[in-house]
DNA sequence: ATGGCGGCTCGCAGCCGA
């Protein structure tokens, strides 16, 4: 089994990179992120006649996530339960045994902003809503745009980036957080070197020159570890025309 | 890395992303 995410940066303008990569990897699961679409907008016959079952949560010009599935989506739950937010950020499903929590956590802008404010709330919000569906699903994959490099090796430059917004202690400590509900990133279960990026600027030449972040994760819970064969973030679909700044990260299991 | 690019909007300049 293959479960993918991927922040397309609008749905509309990356349609065509979605179904060639859905062609090219044919994953079993599929969450986007970004879609920036309104609900009555999204291309749901696309998605049949690729192949896939799909549930949505979008908005316009902002947000909006997306999980396709080639077997079929129950228990689908949107935003987090208690948690008032017009911003459509979290959808879950089931898909066989294993429970998918999409996600695309706020950027926030700037360390001591609103937005940042609301990026912590938002992740306190989260956690308890993880943990709370992780005592209903031990089988949990929870994946999407973190908007977080975990760590400084999850950076191109810490030194001139220590602080600063997708880095800074609190984001990282909230992380851990949801780490310690009992995940593991699957990407570090099977890579260990630095400079492995999911997403880079447009601007700067920055994919060129490797200037990136690992924000991009799939997280595991113990029961879906112990399936786990691989995980790869295909930098490939970076370097198309007209690319999504971010690039695809799918899960490897061996079985379900 | 104070910008840079790219996508969005009842667009024509400004907001936001990361």
């Amino acid at each position: 089994m293959k479960i993918a995410t991927w922040n397309v940066n609008s749905l509309k303008v990356r349609l065509p990179h979605l179904l060639g990569w859905l062609e090219a990897y044919s994953p079993d699961v599929m969450c986007l992120q970004e879609t920036k679409l309104p609900d009555e907008r999204f291309p749901v016959m696309v998605m049949k006649e690729a192949g896939y079952e799909a549930v949505w949560s979008g908005q316009n010009t902002y947000n909006g996530v997306a999980i396709l599935s080639r077997n079929a989506l129950s228990n689908v739950s949107m935003g987090i339960p208690g948690f008032a937010d017009e911003q459509k950020r979290v959808l879950a499903a089931t898909v066989g045994t294993i429970r998918i929590v999409c996600i695309y956590v706020p950027n926030g802008q700037d360390p001591g902003s609103d937005k940042f404010s609301y990026k912590l709330a938002w992740l306190e919000a989260l956690t308890a809503y993880v943990r709370a569906e992780l005592a209903l699903y031990p089988k949990l994959v929870l994946l999407g745009d973190f908007n977080i490099a975990p760590e400084d090796r999850d950076v191109h430059d810490p030194a001139a980036l220590t602080g600063q917004i997708l880095v800074s202690p609190p984001e990282r400590d909230a992380f851990k957080k949801l780490i310690q509900l009992g995940f593991n990133d699957s990407f570090r279960i099977f890579t260990q070197e630095p400079g492995q990026y999911s997403w880079w600027d447009y601007r700067m030449n920055a994919f060129r020159r490797n200037m990136g972040l690992r924000i991009d994760h799939i997280l595991v819970s113990r029961e879906v570890k112990s399936m786990a064969s691989g995980c790869m973030i295909d930098r490939k679909a970076r370097a198309q025309q007209q690319p999504s700044d971010h690039a695809p990260v799918m899960l490897y299991l061996a079985s379900d």
